[in-house]
DNA sequence: TGCGATAAGATCGTGCGCGATTTAATTTGC
DNA sequence: GCAAATTAAATCGCGCACGATCTTATCGCA
């Protein structure tokens, strides 16, 4: 039974970088149930929630604003988007001012699976008995340490 | 320029499993560019800095072991360890004492391709600029959060 | 007005993650 | 001592991530 605990301390526990990725995958373990349960995947779901907006209220955007809003490029996203066309949850349609974009909107089913979606994350937060406290400093530590990442790795050098 | 900025809150700024998910791929792609010169992907590296130790003078082991250390299975971990080893950089040997276990072992070239991944870290952190003092909060908010969600998702349910 | 530069998406190849299944070896129960 | 249950790793399929490249549209500017 204690032979599964490690002898001794994995150097990976000391990275912050580590720490992320095991955290952030764990966090995604901890979704997928209630993501399967309404079909769909921990991007597409960061998508629809996007989509809709803070309030319900979302406005279509372009796959470039998506991205910029969640850390992704169109050689992510844009197959993604396909798929999540493809299961009736959004349109992709060329812009008329400028035919290069392409703007999403969430269609009638996509809009109320995204309703759907809102409320797992309630779920998740009762899962973990976060204190209130607890969520708010993880939050605080975890923006201020995007911020301090942001635009360090070449791309974004300028703003 | 100022139209790249979001014209409300992303909901999904207010999600832990967000931040946490953001500032992964984030810090991944600060290493991304020191790996690529030494050849490794993030997840190898994270291999390396296990079978190396937190001296250097750690052992070989086993597929599960390694797994249960950095969060991944088998099915991660298989092709992955084969991967390295057409690099050259571990063996992978049947145990004698239980033919179901493999044994994973650093080669010399793994051993010393380990020891420049160990180096990446400190450039990291000399990058970010994080103060000793935020180093040490993060990791903490970040350790107590995995612990807080570790065994919550079935798998694992009892010690 | 026309042409080079830039920008927005899409496509392709490779390597993870991970659920589901498979194979093979060990342990357990009788 | 042997069949059933358990365990370790491998395999398979699909969906991200992401570097690199491609296509097409808009912009800059002489």
């Amino acid at each position: 039974m204690s032979d599964t605990a490690p002898r001794v301390i994995p150097p990976t526990e000391a990275l912050i970088c580590f720490n992320l990725y095991a955290a952030s995958h764990g966090f995604i373990r901890l979704y997928a149930p209630y993501l399967e349960g309404i079909g769909l995947t921990y991007p597409q779901f960061l998508v629809l929630l996007t989509l809709r907006g803070p309030d319900g209220q979302g406005q279509p955007q372009g796959v470039g604003e998506l991205g910029a809003t969640l850390g992704m490029e169109s050689n992510t996203l844009s197959p993604l988007l396909k798929r999540m066309q493809g299961a009736g949850l959004v349109s992709r349609t060329r812009s008329e001012q400028d035919e290069r974009r392409v703007v999403i909107a969430l269609t009638e089913a996509g809009r109320a699976r995204a309703e759907e979606a809102a409320a797992v994350p309630g779920c998740i937060a009762e899962d973990t008995g976060l204190s209130e406290e607890d969520y708010h400093t993880t939050l605080a530590v975890l923006r201020k340490l995007r911020r301090q990442i942001a635009g360090l790795d070449g791309t974004n050098a300028a703003e």
